[in-house]
DNA sequence: CATCAAGATGAAAACGTTTTCAAATTGATT
DNA sequence: AATCAATTTGAAAACGTTTTCATCTTGATG
């Protein structure tokens, strides 16, 4: 019926000493005579003491929690790096409060407040922009924040991530060199920096040192969605492509899905290479060709970044670049 | 530099009202009279107060966060569910803390005493067995939980989930009602009672009422991933097993590729429902057929419910069944 | 105009920790 | 035996709210 909690006083009672010398032993304080320590946690395992953790919190200025704003959990890519942070926060003692964003700008500031308001000792960021109300809410918080797999235009907040740009000119090229004259980009919004200053920037890199002229009419700016990309496939034929570099692994099972059930052969009528190397990649047939990125680790080293970050530790560098690959799968020739 | 922070004290003060009635205007209490809340209203917003939440379960007891327990984000199953919950968690004001567990029992312990420790609200359950330990951590605490796709042998914990015995049942004879003699039951451990006491019963059911003998060569214990699917081939073969009802997803989108690499033909010369309906049945191919679940719904119903425990309101049921259905795609005929 | 009930307010006590600072104890050194 | 520094301890003040009473206002009613 009642609440039923043993607190510290109790404990503190019971094995004669302060509340003080408790918390000592909880926390692990070496200040504390063997004897006593002893003395004390007896008590707290007779009586079953479990520190109330937001007393703690609130007493302490630091709650163990750090805030997590994902697009969406459901899509294998960003699950791919909250997977990677939680494990890393979980080694250090940290929970995650899970927040899904939609990458609506209105939702990720509300989402952000409610996350000062609970004191999280740290948050990241994923999501593809970093819209301007968003940054002067950052800059607000004294909260220490990373982002992870989000670039940030202006370069200032800590974020980890790939070369984009790098990969997706390595992609297209590798694309081109196969004869493909005519390659599509599809990619989710423009407005988002990581599509329109990188990757698209790789792109054109690519199709200039190769002589190709750069035509708009090729680049599909979309949803990151299975269906958007299996609508797209008409289109596609319309200008003529024999190619894409695809933002994204569902996005791109949907225009192979589409390309293939028009009766096209993937690869011999239309090569395909994606860029997140998800799970996905594998089990589609053909399995698609990607660019590799480390998913797990971008997540984990952004909330190994944080928690130095949180522990005023100087971080060597604050913009992390992990490396990536190139893998051949069977969506290229 | 320092915390910087605006207090209800602040605001008293500044207002010139006690902390009493700013609280009160804070939480919507109506006992106050216009004037003075406008006046409070008016100061909290020229000092950008915002509460702090920690204090506020502290003298609350009420954190507005509740716990979710989750085997594995990454996958698509279960990060459906997450879903469902993170946005009923949120229209009720509620947030979430995500924790992985790797259905590993030690793990999920840990983690519920750190939720426990954190004074969450409550807690959202999912993972395939309910252990004795877990079990007993469950009825220590006072706080409620609810299960979501993961049945209670017991059936006293309040859960949602769909009638697994009926649906496996119904697929099975679909595939027996084709022609199908050998057809296996492929799953993750039998361990879990989600397995071994629905599944697998609705597995035999239809078996009986055919009047086929049942062999447990048939029966295919395993983990629910892609790549344990994939290496099931060779012993599917060996049987002479020529459809399957297959628990994941994942692992039925590796059984179908490792059957197809090996040659076969789905479903000519195989045929197979999967239990989830996920998004992956409809970016594979052949597309594959499935017993249907309201994935989202079952996270939202369970948060939903769980809510009303929070709330103290009476719930007319405490195990909900939600409907399932059979979805025939391309891999039966 | 006295009376009362209802409506607004405030003082202060929780809530369960951590943390600061001073006091008490210890033990080694002279 | 006296001294001093280190080591252990405890008292009490935060931490920033909510909540419980009691008190004070109000305005209507007789």
């Amino acid at each position: 019926m009642d609440k039923q909690t043993v607190t510290i006083y109790d404990v503190a009672r019971e094995a004669d000493v302060s509340m003080a010398t408790v918390s000592r032993v909880v926390n692990g304080n070496p200040n504390v005579k063997p004897a006593t320590r002893k003395k004390v946690l007896d008590v707290i395992e007779r009586l079953d003491y479990r520190p109330n953790a937001v007393a703690r919190g609130l007493a302490s200025k630091k709650t163990t929690t750090v805030g997590v704003i994902i697009p969406d959990v459901t899509n294998i890519y960003f699950s791919a790096l909250a997977r990677g942070i939680d494990d890393i926060a979980m080694m250090y003692k940290y929970n995650i409060i899970l927040t899904n964003s939609d990458e609506n700008g209105r939702k990720e500031v509300q989402v952000l407040n409610t996350l000062m308001a609970k004191q999280v000792d740290g948050i990241v960021f994923m999501g593809n922009a970093v819209s301007e109300e968003l940054r002067k809410e950052f800059d607000r918080a004294k909260t220490p924040i990373v982002l992870a797999g989000c670039v940030d235009e202006k370069g200032q907040m800590p974020s980890v991530n790939i070369d984009y740009t790098a990969a997706v000119e390595e992609a297209v090229k590798n694309l081109i060199d196969r004869g493909n004259q005519k390659v599509a980009f599809i990619s989710g919004s423009l407005a988002d920096p990581i599509n329109r200053d990188f990757r698209l920037k790789g792109y054109k890199q690519a199709l200039k040192k190769a002589g190709i002229r750069y035509d708009d009419k090729l680049v599909f700016e979309t949803d990151y969605t299975y269906k958007a990309g299996q609508l797209l496939q008409p289109a596609l034929q319309s200008v003529g492509a024999t190619a894409a570099v695809i933002g994204d692994d569902e996005l791109a099972a949907g225009v192979m899905n589409g390309v293939t059930d028009a009766g096209l052969n993937v690869p011999n009528d239309f090569e395909l290479i994606t860029s997140n190397d998800t799970k996905l990649t594998e089990m589609v047939r053909p399995k698609m060709s990607s660019i590799t990125q480390p998913l797990y680790d971008i997540g984990a080293v952004a909330m190994r970044l944080l928690t130095k970050f949180m522990n005023n530790e100087e971080a060597e560098e604050k913009t992390v670049l992990l490396p990536y690959g190139l893998m051949k799968r069977d969506t290229t020739n």
